[in-house]
RNA sequence: GGAGAGAUGGCAGAGUGGUCGAAUGCGGUGGUCUUGAAAACCAUUGUACUGCGAGGUACCGGGGGUUCGAAUCCCUCUCUCUCCGCCA
């Protein structure tokens, strides 16, 4: 969330700024600031009235102690409507501050000036494309009959254990997502990433620390007998871990990364385009979190996509990435940049891959702070995450970009890690 | 799941219902001493909100209560530890 010293000083360039994100701010901001000016007074009062009781209750306890019984329990009689006042201001406070907890959270983050104007996906800029998409051979087969074919994904089978969007991937199938979860993770190491192997189940507080929670509740799987949810990516365990923590300013950025299963329920958006691997349940995916320094957050997005370039690029996979436009970029992110994998039967492109910078919109949620030796108090960090990557779209374009009448050909790099070079 | 014990400042660890924001030790910072360092000694050292400032207020796991007054008493929740049970 936006830090309200920043609402209280900059109120008309929020407005403007946020219209980018067709997200128009005005009641929010003048509601907000007006609660915090309530706040603000009503504290004062409660502050000087519990100065006054503060007093009064020293000068009892030390009547007492002279033996003077008689002027103490006069003095006690007058505390009678003090303690009703500050009980009632008390009320007031709780109501304003609450009320502004509300608000507060309904503001989006500001977007980055490079932010293009846009309503929805079509408006997002492409700003760089690479690799060579190649004619396939002979029939071209979409993945969802390749791995039927080869008997590598089985849906109907998940369907059976749990349900629709809960593949079962066997053999080779197995093998070959086992080996893109470790190719992921040996280069994102190599580019400096801490792998962390967190929990997939987490806390409310966790879920509101990235802003999952309160809006987005629906997208989690709730497991309400223990109030958990289930994670929708690593991102929200990764950049807790930082959560109510001040780090040292030489430890920064702090590159974390790690492969888990996500979850989500999409409620409401199947249809066309979500066949086979398209849109699931579940499915995995390698997270790269940073913890940076404020003045050097862009720096850490341009190297995470820079990254994930280099995945994609290894992969042999034909890719273009994305400026998200304002009306399609998240709530919580400042600059989004998405990385698509173009899939030769779909004959479309296929998200694999979405980097953020949230600048200090999490951290701000989160309490994410750090110190160097010569500041005086603790500064909000900025935190950035990324795929790299996502698996199943991954997977689908490897399948159809790949297919020959031989076979599914695996990508060189991945050989070492399968143990074999194709799928037939 | 059952029984018990506990949660205090960066860490360790005291704390009688009334100058307790909290002893003490360690650590941190500054200084004295020293050619330099160590040791020793002296001083200083929590966070947040608010006020131009002096200051004020809140915080001893979270929430609620009793009381003129709560780190201290009561209720409740969470977590940790020990024992028992169950179990990958």
């Amino acid at each position: 969330m936006l830090t309200l010293k920043f609402i209280r000083e900059n109120k008309d360039e929020i407005i403007n700024r946020l219209k980018i994100k067709r997200f128009d701010a005005a009641e929010v901001v003048e509601k907000v600031i007006e609660l915090d000016d309530l706040r603000r007074s009503t504290q004062g009062e409660v502050d000087q009235k519990q100065a006054e009781m503060n007093t009064l209750s020293k000068e009892i306890g030390m009547l007492f102690k002279q033996g003077k019984a008689q002027e103490a329990n006069e003095a006690k009689a007058k505390t009678a409507d003090l303690k009703e006042q500050i009980k009632e201001l008390n009320n007031q406070l709780n109501e304003a501050t609450s009320s502004l907890d509300i608000e507060v959270v309904k503001l989006p983050n500001i977007p980055h000036p490079s932010v293009p104007e846009g309503n929805s996906d079509e408006d997002n800029v492409v700003i760089k494309e690479g690799g060579v998409i190649k004619e396939v051979e002979g029939e071209k087969a979409p993945h969802w009959d390749l791995i039927e074919k080869y008997d590598i994904i089985d849906f109907k089978l998940g369907t059976k254990i749990t349900g629709a969007g809960f593949p079962v991937y066997k053999g080779k199938g197995a093998r070959l997502q086992r080996a893109l979860i470790n190719f992921f993770l040996d280069e994102g190491e190599k580019a400096g990433y801490n792998e962390v192997l967190p929990p997939i189940l987490v806390n409310e507080d966790s879920g509101f620390g990235t802003g999952q929670l309160p809006d987005k509740e629906g997208m989690m799987y709730h497991a309400t007998a223990d109030n958990l949810y289930l994670i929708p990516t690593a991102e929200v365990p990764v950049t807790n871990i930082y959560r109510d923590e001040v780090v040292k300013e030489e430890e920064l950025p702090l590159k974390n990364m790690a492969y888990t299963p996500c979850f989500r329920r999409e409620a409401g958006s199947w249809g066309a385009h979500v066949r086979g691997l398209n849109r699931l349940h579940q499915f995995d995916k390698v997270e790269i979190v940073q913890i940076s320094h404020p003045d050097k957050s862009y720096e850490a997005l341009d190297s995470m996509v820079a990254h994930v370039e280099s995945l994609v690029n290894k992969l042999g996979l034909p890719y273009r990435i994305l400026r998200l436009c304002g009306g399609d970029i998240s709530f919580t992110s400042a600059l989004t940049f998405d990385f698509e994998v173009y899939s030769a039967a779909q004959e479309r492109w296929l998200e694999v891959s979405s980097v953020s910078n949230f600048e200090n919109y999490q951290a701000n949620r989160l309490k994410c702070r750090f110190k160097g030796k010569d500041m005086k108090k603790p500064e909000l960090v900025h935190t950035l995450n990324g795929s790299a990557l996502a698996l199943p779209r991954i997977l689908a374009a490897i399948l159809e970009n790949n297919q020959t009448a031989e076979g599914i050909k695996i990508p060189e790099v991945l050989v070492p890690y399968c143990g074999f070079d194709i799928i037939k």
